[in-house]
DNA sequence: CGATTCTTTGAAAACAGTCAATCTGTGTGG
DNA sequence: CCACACAGATTGACTGTTTTCAAAGAATCG
């Protein structure tokens, strides 16, 4: 499975056999069943996680025990709390498979040596952040502007991968509205 | 006004005189009267904009022409289009001044080169941009799982220096609702 | 098949948005 | 200095959307 993460890197940034095999060589691979914990509140999250197979959410939990839904992930996306990850406190967050998965990951300490030693990942570790973050500005523009409507059709054209992979539920939770009101939604689509 | 910038700087990293100077001769200095653009929607954003004196804001335009803040800033805030700033691709968004202000700029050629000449502003900025992306989960949180009440005492305790130097039509468009549900919700404040 | 999870539906209530009018404070120009 | 314009805030009445609650219907899994 390990082919899935080169086949990734490779088409990103130029690595050597033996700089692949040091990545490899450090990595860790976790299978994850249904439903399965990969991290949970109050944790801190010490490792860098890619998706080899599967499908993942992260969600806050709220005062009254609502899951609001902070992401989806698919193979070949990175998962973590990078809050809990880079400051090194407990998260607020939970990560679960939605899907049977399989995560390849690395300790903290042994990212941050690969890093150093291969320097294409410092590079490449500065875009990711780079481009997640305009994700989560067109996220907010979307959360702050939308309609109800519009924030599901936006949903659909920016995650055509995700959106039939996941229930129904999480994606309203995800939108931040009802099942219920996206139900209804998602009715008067079929209509047109 | 450079003492505000070398004051915040010093805070945070360690330079030396040499390097201080470095950076101030690099960059300049604009004035901005109230409601003037410091970026408008199609500009290519290629500077990195430090804020000495008073308040701005950043904004998308829906095609209806309604205004969706993005962001509140003011001194001793960066502020800039990083999507633009990153990519070289144009604008979606304007920043405009609220308060009349002062900005100190440096191209972004110019800001590459204090990077590499200054090692202690490459983990800075990196620290800076984890931050930034810390905050929009944190406002992503919000939108999604805060009612209209919440998401204005969630806004008041999150920008206490904030919230009394921008009219509150702006904050109403920054926290999506309109202002007269967020004049009726203050109003209820009130009487508590 | 039985249990669980997910989706849909209906009806009522709560909520937020829109429209229109008024009020307030600020600043500008005569 | 006053009158006026203008941006912003508030209010009321109404409309439309969304949530909530409850129940029932699919789909999935062991």
């Amino acid at each position: 499975m390990f082919e899935v993460f080169k086949t990734y890197i490779t088409d990103k940034i130029e690595l050597t056999d033996q700089e692949l095999d040091m990545i490899r060589a450090a990595g860790v691979v976790k299978r994850l069943r249904k439903r399965q914990y990969l991290l949970q509140e109050g944790d801190i999250d010490v490792h860098k996680k890619f998706i080899l197979k599967g499908c993942l959410r992260q969600y806050r939990m709220g005062d009254d025990g609502a899951e609001h839904i902070m992401r989806f992930a698919i193979e070949n996306w990175w998962i973590s709390d990078r809050e809990s990850y880079t400051t090194g406190l407990p998260s607020k967050c939970y990560i679960d498979a939605i899907e049977e998965s399989e995560i390849l990951m690395w300790h903290k300490s042994a990212w941050e040596q690969l890093v150093e030693d291969v320097p294409a990942l410092q590079s490449f570790e500065k875009n990711l952040l780079a481009r997640s973050f305009n994700a989560s500005q067109n996220r907010i523009h979307a959360a702050i502007s939308y309609t109800a409507e519009e924030k599901y059709q936006n949903f659909l054209n920016t995650f055509p991968d995700i959106f039939n992979r996941v229930p129904l539920l999480m994606i309203a939770s995800y939108l931040g509205i009802s099942r219920e009101t996206l139900s209804r939604i998602r009715k008067q689509f079929v209509n047109k």
